[in-house]
Order: C-alpha cells, then sequence, then structure tokens
RNA sequence: AGAGAGGGCUAGAGGGCCGCACGGGAAGGAAAAUUCCGUGAGGAAAGUCCGGACUCUAUAGGGCAGACCACUGAGGAAAUCUCAGCAGGGGAGACUCUGGGAAAGUGCAACAGAGAGUAGACCGCCUAAGGUGUAUAACCGGUAAGGGUGAAACGGUGGUGUAAGAGACCACCAGCGGUCCGGGUGACCGGGCCGGCUCGGUAAACCCUGGUCAGAGCAAGGUCAAAUAAGAGGGCGCGUUGAGGGUUGCCCGCCCAAGCCUUCGGGUAGACCGCACAGAUAGAUGGCCCCCCACGACAGAAUCCGGCUUAUUGCCCUCUCUUUGC
RNA sequence: GCCAGCGUAGCUCAAUCCGGCAGAGCAACUGAUUUGUAAUCAGUAGGUUGCCAGUUCGACUCUGGCCGCUGGCU
C-alpha cells in the first residue's frame, strides 16, 4: 500500500536536522520571489519534498509568526506533488504578512515555480559552461 | 443625561470535511504506515520586577564592607504579597497615594535676596539715654512691626509696653516636650496639668536603629554515545623562605598543594533523564464551508508554583458629583 | 529560555558618581576670502536628555514602571 497522492503526513516532510539546514544553505541555491524567499535543493526525483521554515523575532510577535508558519505548511500540505523532488527552506518577506490563506497558497505556488525555472535555467548555464 | 470612583465576571457558540502533537487500544515477529478513542495555550501564557521549590558548587571560625526591607494587627513557605485598620497628603465627593528615625552626627539648598540655620539689616521706623554735631535730624547707635527676594526668612491674632519696637510681658489659638487619666491587642485617639516660649526642609543624600541575606541558575545539572587525546608561545613554582587553589567581596586565621595560570591552535555539538493529568526540541491547536450574535481586542506554554506590573474586549453590581424634569 | 549592559543635537561622545543655566568636535546654514570650488576665518541655528509617574523648592542625574537596542550562556 503506497502512501498515495492525498493529503497528509508532512512529519517526515519537515527539515529537522541542523545539519539538515546546512546542506540546504551550503549546497543549495537562494532565489527570490515576489513574497517569499527560497533556498532550494534538488533531492532524488519523485521523492518527497521536505519543506523548513525560517523566520526571526523581528518578523513580528510570536502570534503573529506562528500564524504564518502554520498557513505556510497548510498551502505546503495541499500542493505537496507540485514540490515534489526538493528541500526547501522558506523566508517569507514582510508583504505576505497581510495575505489570506487563499492569497499564500497562491503566491507559494508562484514564486516556486519562478523559483525552480531560475534554479534549472542556472543549472544549464553552468553545464553549458 | 454627562463626568467619575471601587469591585466582579467573560475572553465567541454549534455543526460538517481535511490536517497536527501526545497517550491508550486493535491487527502485526518488530518498526513505519492504517484504524478507533481520549486529551491538547492565557487572563495576562508577556515584562523578568519580587519571592520560593528544585539542581550544582561550597560550607572550623572571627572581623570589616556590601545588598535588600521598614506604621499596626491577622493570613502566608516567603515576598516590592493579600485583607482589615492608623496617621499624614490629594480631591467638591465616591475614593486614592505614601509610610522607622531630622531632638545622635555630617552634608546640601543654584539664581534672587540684607540675611539660608543660634543667620541677618537694603528700603523703612526712632532720637528717650550717650558721643560727634551744621541742633532740622545727618552719622555712630537702637529696632525687626511693615515693604521687598525666595520653594522656604525662626509661631499667629489682639493687647500691655516703648523713642520706635520685640514672647520683653499677658490672653486665646496652633505646634513641641514631659507627666497623669480614660479607650484600643496595637499603630494611635480623647482629655487634664506643667514647662520653655517656637525648636525649619531633605534619609527614593551619607548615615543611625531594628531585621533578613553563600553564589549561580533547567542553556542548572546527570547518564550514555561520538570525537580530539598532538601540540606551540609566555608567566610563576618545585618539599616548608612553597607558585597556585578553596574558604561569599576584602582581611585575619584555617585547609589542600607539585604542578598551575594564560594566549593561540585542534575536535565534538547527538540521544535519554531533568519534564509535568497540555507539553515539544526547527518547537504541536490550523484551513475551508454553513449559521447566530456583541462582527471577535490584547495576545502563544518551554522546569514548576505564589504574587506584582503592563497591554486589552464585552458586560454586570455598588457608590459620588453636576445639570434638567416629575 | 536565563543573565547582563546601554539610550543626550543629523553623527561620535562629555556633563550623571556627589541633583542647581545641557556642552565639545564633525556635519548643516549665513557672511568674508577666491574668477569659481575646496581649505581657512567669523557667526547662526539645531534638544520633549527614549517615554510615563514619584521623591524634592528644583531631576539628564535619585526611585519605580514601560519602550527600543546590544551582548553573553547550549
Amino acid at each position: 500500500m503506497e502512501p498515495g497522492p492525498d493529503e497528509k503526513f508532512p512529519v517526515i516532510c519537515r527539515l529537522k536536522r541542523r545539519n539538515d539546514f546546512k546542506r540546504v544553505y551550503e549546497k543549495g541555491v537562494f532565489t527570490r520571489g515576489r513574497a517569499f524567499y527560497f533556498h532550494l535543493l534538488p533531492r532524488a526525483k519523485e521523492s518527497l519534498p521536505r519543506i523548513g521554515i525560517s523566520l526571526s523575532s523581528k518578523w513580528g510577535g510570536a502570534i503573529v509568526r506562528n500564524r504564518m508558519k502554520r498557513l505556510i505548511r497548510e498551502a505546503f500540505r495541499r500542493d505537496k506533488e507540485f514540490f515534489a523532488g526538493y528541500d526547501i527552506i522558506v523566508h517569507p518577506t514582510r508583504r505576505c504578512k497581510k495575505f489570506s490563506a487563499i492569497e499564500i497558497q497562491q503566491a507559494l505556488r508562484d514564486d516556486f515555480s519562478l523559483a525552480t525555472n531560475a534554479f534549472l535555467q542556472q543549472r544549464d548555464d553552468h553545464v553549458s559552461i
């Protein structure tokens, strides 16, 4: 019985270890979107994506940060297939403070597709050089 | 109706789908996944301002220094805690704020002002006695009632008195000290008598009196695993003339003592316990829809309790003042 | 999470211990000098002393509470 394309278990889909974060920061690629910044590191194809969220205390109070993390996690849970094959660290910008859940989901999709395109282009450039 | 004072309660409710953390059960050799059930943020979780519990390092003793607290009674493990009271200040009032000692000593009070603490004479007032003398009143002189300065000027009012005045003297009042009586557990209150006639402010200045106090803090601390275990420079000392360490900050005294201190360089940063009838270690409470209402404010546990302070939604009760009407 | 420290002119800092007119340098502005600019000289302005209470006659200073910033401890 395979996990299937359901909307469950973001448990093993999270970056947990300090080493995991370190690897993404050091070996991954940094891209800027309109509402979110990403650190990306590709993994094996079709494997489950893993997400980490980075929010400093300067971003807001504990309530605001918790809410942001929950909304991002919810959007990620809904669209796990879309992010498949990557380790992702998300940095929300101040712009998404006012966003609702739907807006967050839309912005996350848009910015992520932009990021992957840029990433693939960068890699192709590297290969061509 | 408006303005205010005190106290209390509350912190969206119900339903559907999906999802998260922990615990328990089913099936399974075990783990993961699956499925069922239960539990799952606050009145301030916040600030870290007080006090503890707990843990480690210590602890023969003495002195000095330091920190904190301070009306009375009760509660409390304790507290910059709570309740009730007392005194003083603020307010028109409901009510509220503050709380040892200034008569043990030292210091401070800018500017202004004559004078800022046994001080003082700028303007003013006086010519009785004494001196100079131009014989008015100028000066020496006397005085501190009035003006003026200041936050504050050494009691207030009235009278006697006097050259003018002054607790110099008298009456009343305010205040101080002593003593006696009565009330109260007490802080204190009320009254009588006597005294000197007035003795200021500041202790959130030093200080005095009384009381309390070892230091650090769960990133405390403990167990396991892994890694380096290799060095280089500088300083002091090597058996009683002893470097260094411990003993609260300092001193005395005491104890240990052959290696110690410091700078650079190198390595690991995982798991479990601590840890909870919510409870993790990238850190759990969310999303969508229906519906009702006041249309949802401040805001998220990280060792745990008792308080304080600050932020903030809606409502209720009691009371005060002002205005208008009956 | 726990524990410390700091907020003064646009900037860097004094004055705070022990309360008594809030100052210096750079920067800014105006004038002089120069054909013009820089440098130089003379002058001017700029402050809720982070905020709010309290003690005091009087607070940058003392006391308490908030706000912001910085650092240390795994």
